[in-house]
DNA sequence: TCATATACCGAATAATTTTTCGGTATGCGG
DNA sequence: CCGCATACCGAAAAATTATTCGGTATATGA
Protein backbone atom coordinates (compact mmCIF):
# COMPACT_ATOMS: atom_id res chain seq x y z
CA UNK A 1 0.00 0.00 0.00
CA UNK A 2 1.42 3.16 -1.00
CA UNK A 3 2.33 6.18 1.06
CA UNK A 4 -0.49 8.34 1.04
CA UNK A 5 0.79 12.23 1.51
CA UNK A 6 -1.32 14.05 3.72
CA UNK A 7 -2.42 17.70 3.22
CA UNK A 8 -2.58 19.65 6.30
CA UNK A 9 -6.38 19.80 6.40
CA UNK A 10 -6.07 23.45 7.17
CA UNK A 11 -5.48 24.41 3.63
CA UNK A 12 -8.45 23.07 2.09
CA UNK A 13 -9.59 26.62 2.46
CA UNK A 14 -8.93 29.24 -0.46
CA UNK A 15 -7.48 31.79 2.46
CA UNK A 16 -5.27 29.27 4.31
CA UNK A 17 -3.91 28.52 0.78
CA UNK A 18 -3.10 32.12 -0.48
CA UNK A 19 -1.49 32.38 3.04
CA UNK A 20 0.32 29.54 3.51
CA UNK A 21 2.16 30.58 0.08
CA UNK A 22 3.00 34.77 1.08
CA UNK A 23 3.21 34.63 4.89
CA UNK A 24 6.80 34.24 5.46
CA UNK A 25 8.60 36.81 6.81
CA UNK A 26 10.12 38.30 3.38
CA UNK A 27 7.94 37.10 0.81
CA UNK A 28 5.84 39.43 -0.03
CA UNK A 29 8.66 41.77 -0.09
CA UNK A 30 10.55 40.21 -2.44
CA UNK A 31 7.29 39.65 -4.59
CA UNK A 32 7.16 43.52 -4.43
CA UNK A 33 10.88 44.32 -5.24
CA UNK A 34 10.79 41.45 -8.65
CA UNK A 35 7.49 43.08 -9.84
CA UNK A 36 8.57 45.15 -12.74
CA UNK A 37 9.73 42.43 -14.32
CA UNK A 38 13.33 42.84 -14.19
CA UNK A 39 15.51 39.74 -12.78
CA UNK A 40 17.60 40.78 -9.67
CA UNK A 41 20.46 38.89 -8.30
CA UNK A 42 20.59 37.30 -4.45
CA UNK A 43 22.63 40.24 -3.42
CA UNK A 44 20.57 42.83 -5.15
CA UNK A 45 17.51 41.87 -3.44
CA UNK A 46 19.43 41.90 -0.34
CA UNK A 47 20.22 45.05 -0.81
CA UNK A 48 16.65 46.11 -1.06
CA UNK A 49 15.80 44.60 1.97
CA UNK A 50 18.59 44.86 4.09
CA UNK A 51 17.03 44.08 7.60
CA UNK A 52 16.71 40.46 6.30
CA UNK A 53 19.75 38.03 6.16
CA UNK A 54 21.09 36.22 3.15
CA UNK A 55 20.12 33.29 4.30
CA UNK A 56 16.25 33.72 5.23
CA UNK A 57 15.79 34.89 1.91
CA UNK A 58 17.78 32.35 -0.25
CA UNK A 59 15.34 30.18 1.53
CA UNK A 60 12.34 31.90 1.24
CA UNK A 61 13.21 32.65 -2.76
CA UNK A 62 13.77 28.51 -2.80
CA UNK A 63 10.44 28.13 -1.51
CA UNK A 64 8.64 30.76 -4.24
CA UNK A 65 10.66 28.61 -6.79
CA UNK A 66 9.10 25.67 -5.70
CA UNK A 67 5.12 27.19 -5.69
CA UNK A 68 6.14 28.53 -8.84
CA UNK A 69 5.70 32.27 -7.82
CA UNK A 70 9.15 32.96 -9.23
CA UNK A 71 12.10 31.82 -11.50
CA UNK A 72 15.90 31.60 -11.00
CA UNK A 73 18.12 31.31 -13.79
CA UNK A 74 21.88 30.34 -12.90
CA UNK A 75 24.49 31.26 -15.00
CA UNK A 76 27.76 28.82 -15.09
CA UNK A 77 29.99 31.57 -13.83
CA UNK A 78 32.63 32.16 -11.52
CA UNK A 79 32.01 33.75 -9.44
CA UNK A 80 28.84 32.29 -9.30
CA UNK A 81 26.08 34.58 -11.04
CA UNK A 82 21.95 33.35 -10.63
CA UNK A 83 18.93 35.57 -11.23
CA UNK A 84 15.21 35.90 -9.24
CA UNK A 85 12.19 36.67 -11.88
CA UNK A 86 8.71 37.08 -10.91
CA UNK A 87 7.03 34.33 -13.02
CA UNK A 88 3.30 35.08 -14.52
CA UNK A 89 1.26 33.27 -11.59
CA UNK A 90 3.29 35.79 -9.22
CA UNK A 91 2.32 38.45 -11.06
CA UNK A 92 -1.17 37.31 -10.44
CA UNK A 93 -0.08 37.95 -6.69
CA UNK A 94 0.36 41.34 -7.33
CA UNK A 95 -2.70 42.99 -6.36
CA UNK A 96 -3.03 41.29 -3.73
CA UNK A 97 0.41 42.69 -2.09
CA UNK A 98 -0.51 46.16 -3.74
CA UNK A 99 -3.67 46.52 -1.30
CA UNK A 100 -1.81 45.42 1.23
CA UNK A 101 1.00 47.93 0.71
CA UNK A 102 -1.55 50.92 -0.16
CA UNK A 103 -3.62 49.40 3.65
CA UNK A 104 -0.12 49.63 5.26
CA UNK A 105 0.72 53.54 4.09
CA UNK A 106 -3.22 54.58 4.81
CA UNK A 107 -3.19 53.04 8.70
CA UNK A 108 0.55 53.78 9.73
CA UNK A 109 -1.04 55.13 12.81
CA UNK A 110 -1.41 51.74 14.36
CA UNK A 111 2.11 51.44 14.10
CA UNK A 112 2.70 54.78 15.92
CA UNK A 113 -0.18 53.52 18.28
CA UNK A 114 1.26 49.84 18.92
CA UNK A 115 4.93 50.67 19.36
CA UNK A 116 5.04 54.75 20.17
CA UNK A 117 5.57 57.35 18.57
CA UNK A 118 9.23 58.30 19.31
CA UNK A 119 10.78 55.73 17.19
CA UNK A 120 13.72 55.54 15.68
CA UNK A 121 13.29 56.16 12.08
CA UNK B 1 16.81 58.33 31.24
CA UNK B 2 13.53 57.53 30.32
CA UNK B 3 13.17 53.57 28.44
CA UNK B 4 12.73 53.97 24.98
CA UNK B 5 10.42 51.27 23.35
CA UNK B 6 11.53 50.07 20.33
CA UNK B 7 9.51 49.08 16.97
CA UNK B 8 11.02 45.98 14.92
CA UNK B 9 12.67 48.00 12.58
CA UNK B 10 10.90 45.63 9.75
CA UNK B 11 8.27 46.81 10.26
CA UNK B 12 8.89 50.41 9.05
CA UNK B 13 7.43 49.11 5.93
CA UNK B 14 4.32 49.39 4.97
CA UNK B 15 3.73 45.75 3.49
CA UNK B 16 5.41 44.32 6.71
CA UNK B 17 3.06 46.30 9.01
CA UNK B 18 -0.19 44.99 7.08
CA UNK B 19 1.37 41.50 7.13
CA UNK B 20 2.12 41.90 10.70
CA UNK B 21 -1.76 42.19 11.42
CA UNK B 22 -3.37 39.26 9.47
CA UNK B 23 -0.48 36.66 9.36
CA UNK B 24 -1.17 34.55 12.26
CA UNK B 25 -2.97 31.24 11.46
CA UNK B 26 -6.50 32.30 11.79
CA UNK B 27 -6.98 35.99 11.61
CA UNK B 28 -7.78 35.91 8.01
CA UNK B 29 -10.35 33.46 8.33
CA UNK B 30 -12.18 34.86 11.50
CA UNK B 31 -12.07 38.49 9.82
CA UNK B 32 -13.49 36.43 6.40
CA UNK B 33 -16.37 35.32 9.13
CA UNK B 34 -17.30 38.20 10.69
CA UNK B 35 -17.51 40.05 7.51
CA UNK B 36 -20.96 40.16 6.94
CA UNK B 37 -20.97 42.58 10.50
CA UNK B 38 -23.12 40.17 12.85
CA UNK B 39 -21.73 39.96 16.28
CA UNK B 40 -20.30 36.20 16.92
CA UNK B 41 -19.75 34.05 20.11
CA UNK B 42 -16.33 32.51 20.49
CA UNK B 43 -17.83 28.79 20.52
CA UNK B 44 -20.05 30.19 17.04
CA UNK B 45 -16.53 31.14 15.65
CA UNK B 46 -14.97 27.58 16.90
CA UNK B 47 -18.10 26.03 15.14
CA UNK B 48 -16.94 27.62 11.80
CA UNK B 49 -13.38 27.10 11.72
CA UNK B 50 -13.04 23.30 13.41
CA UNK B 51 -9.05 22.99 13.17
CA UNK B 52 -8.55 25.68 15.03
CA UNK B 53 -8.44 25.27 18.94
CA UNK B 54 -10.57 27.74 20.98
CA UNK B 55 -7.11 28.80 22.77
CA UNK B 56 -5.35 30.09 19.72
CA UNK B 57 -9.13 31.73 18.38
CA UNK B 58 -9.11 33.48 22.13
CA UNK B 59 -5.44 34.52 21.73
CA UNK B 60 -5.76 36.13 18.02
CA UNK B 61 -9.14 37.18 18.60
CA UNK B 62 -7.73 39.22 21.67
CA UNK B 63 -4.72 40.88 19.40
CA UNK B 64 -7.32 41.78 16.92
CA UNK B 65 -9.53 43.61 19.51
CA UNK B 66 -5.97 45.58 20.78
CA UNK B 67 -5.27 46.32 17.32
CA UNK B 68 -8.64 47.57 17.20
CA UNK B 69 -10.15 45.13 13.76
CA UNK B 70 -12.53 43.80 16.18
CA UNK B 71 -14.49 45.14 19.24
CA UNK B 72 -15.58 42.84 21.84
CA UNK B 73 -18.48 42.71 23.96
CA UNK B 74 -19.25 40.85 27.54
CA UNK B 75 -22.68 40.21 28.72
CA UNK B 76 -22.22 39.53 32.50
CA UNK B 77 -23.94 36.65 32.53
CA UNK B 78 -23.72 32.98 33.66
CA UNK B 79 -22.58 30.79 31.84
CA UNK B 80 -20.12 33.64 30.10
CA UNK B 81 -21.45 35.10 26.57
CA UNK B 82 -19.47 37.30 24.75
CA UNK B 83 -19.44 38.73 21.39
CA UNK B 84 -16.66 39.54 19.00
CA UNK B 85 -17.85 41.97 15.71
CA UNK B 86 -15.57 43.21 12.98
CA UNK B 87 -14.73 47.05 13.20
CA UNK B 88 -14.54 49.48 10.39
CA UNK B 89 -10.91 49.60 10.63
CA UNK B 90 -11.32 45.57 10.00
CA UNK B 91 -13.42 46.56 7.17
CA UNK B 92 -11.11 48.14 5.52
CA UNK B 93 -9.00 44.78 5.30
CA UNK B 94 -12.02 42.65 3.75
CA UNK B 95 -10.70 43.87 0.16
CA UNK B 96 -6.96 42.11 0.73
CA UNK B 97 -9.22 39.13 2.40
CA UNK B 98 -11.51 38.66 -1.07
CA UNK B 99 -8.50 39.11 -3.30
CA UNK B 100 -6.69 36.54 -1.53
CA UNK B 101 -10.06 34.26 -0.94
CA UNK B 102 -10.37 34.18 -4.70
CA UNK B 103 -6.83 33.89 -5.42
CA UNK B 104 -6.76 30.75 -3.37
CA UNK B 105 -10.26 29.76 -5.60
CA UNK B 106 -8.58 30.16 -8.49
CA UNK B 107 -5.43 29.08 -8.05
CA UNK B 108 -6.23 25.02 -5.93
CA UNK B 109 -4.54 23.13 -8.56
CA UNK B 110 -1.24 24.38 -6.30
CA UNK B 111 -2.55 22.85 -3.29
CA UNK B 112 -2.63 19.41 -5.67
CA UNK B 113 0.68 20.22 -7.01
CA UNK B 114 2.01 20.46 -3.44
CA UNK B 115 0.71 17.78 -1.96
CA UNK B 116 -0.69 15.09 -4.13
CA UNK B 117 -4.49 15.15 -5.69
CA UNK B 118 -5.62 11.74 -4.05
CA UNK B 119 -6.23 14.07 -0.86
CA UNK B 120 -8.46 13.03 1.96
CA UNK B 121 -10.74 15.55 1.38
C1' DT C 1 -25.54 14.91 42.52
C1' DC C 2 -23.20 15.03 38.31
C1' DA C 3 -22.08 15.94 33.72
C1' DT C 4 -22.48 19.81 30.33
C1' DA C 5 -21.79 24.16 28.44
C1' DT C 6 -19.81 28.71 28.57
C1' DA C 7 -15.48 31.93 28.18
C1' DC C 8 -11.08 32.48 29.51
C1' DC C 9 -6.44 32.12 31.33
C1' DG C 10 -1.69 30.14 32.74
C1' DA C 11 1.87 27.13 31.87
C1' DA C 12 4.29 23.40 29.70
C1' DT C 13 5.24 21.35 25.44
C1' DA C 14 5.69 21.03 20.60
C1' DA C 15 6.26 22.75 16.15
C1' DT C 16 7.73 26.06 13.03
C1' DT C 17 10.45 29.89 11.47
C1' DT C 18 14.37 32.73 11.59
C1' DT C 19 19.14 33.75 12.87
C1' DT C 20 23.83 32.84 13.29
C1' DC C 21 27.85 30.78 11.96
C1' DG C 22 30.93 28.23 9.42
C1' DG C 23 32.05 26.00 5.31
C1' DT C 24 32.04 25.00 -0.20
C1' DA C 25 34.12 26.93 -4.55
C1' DT C 26 36.87 30.22 -7.56
C1' DG C 27 38.20 34.37 -10.24
C1' DC C 28 39.97 38.98 -9.49
C1' DG C 29 42.78 42.80 -7.60
C1' DG C 30 46.33 44.09 -4.72
C1' DC D 1 49.56 34.65 -1.49
C1' DC D 2 45.75 37.14 0.82
C1' DG D 3 41.46 38.96 1.18
C1' DC D 4 37.22 39.93 -1.10
C1' DA D 5 32.99 39.03 -3.45
C1' DT D 6 29.74 35.69 -5.21
C1' DA D 7 25.85 32.09 -4.25
C1' DC D 8 24.65 28.51 -1.59
C1' DC D 9 24.10 25.00 1.92
C1' DG D 10 24.12 22.43 6.55
C1' DA D 11 23.55 22.56 11.29
C1' DA D 12 22.90 24.55 15.72
C1' DA D 13 20.77 28.07 18.33
C1' DA D 14 17.26 31.35 19.19
C1' DA D 15 12.86 33.22 18.67
C1' DT D 16 8.21 32.96 17.62
C1' DT D 17 3.70 30.51 17.28
C1' DA D 18 0.58 27.04 18.15
C1' DT D 19 -1.05 23.05 20.86
C1' DT D 20 -2.31 20.63 24.83
C1' DC D 21 -3.92 20.35 29.23
C1' DG D 22 -5.67 21.68 33.44
C1' DG D 23 -8.02 24.95 36.09
C1' DT D 24 -11.51 29.19 37.22
C1' DA D 25 -16.64 29.93 37.82
C1' DT D 26 -21.76 28.90 37.75
C1' DA D 27 -26.31 28.13 35.73
C1' DT D 28 -29.06 24.34 33.61
C1' DG D 29 -31.03 19.95 32.87
C1' DA D 30 -30.85 14.82 33.53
Amino acid sequence: MGYEKKIPVDLDCPLRLTMSLIEAKWKTCMLDELRSGKAMRPSEIHKCLPEATPRVLDIQLKEMVEDGLVSKTIYPELPPRSEYCITDLGKTLLPIIDSMLRWGEEHFEIFERKYGSGCQR
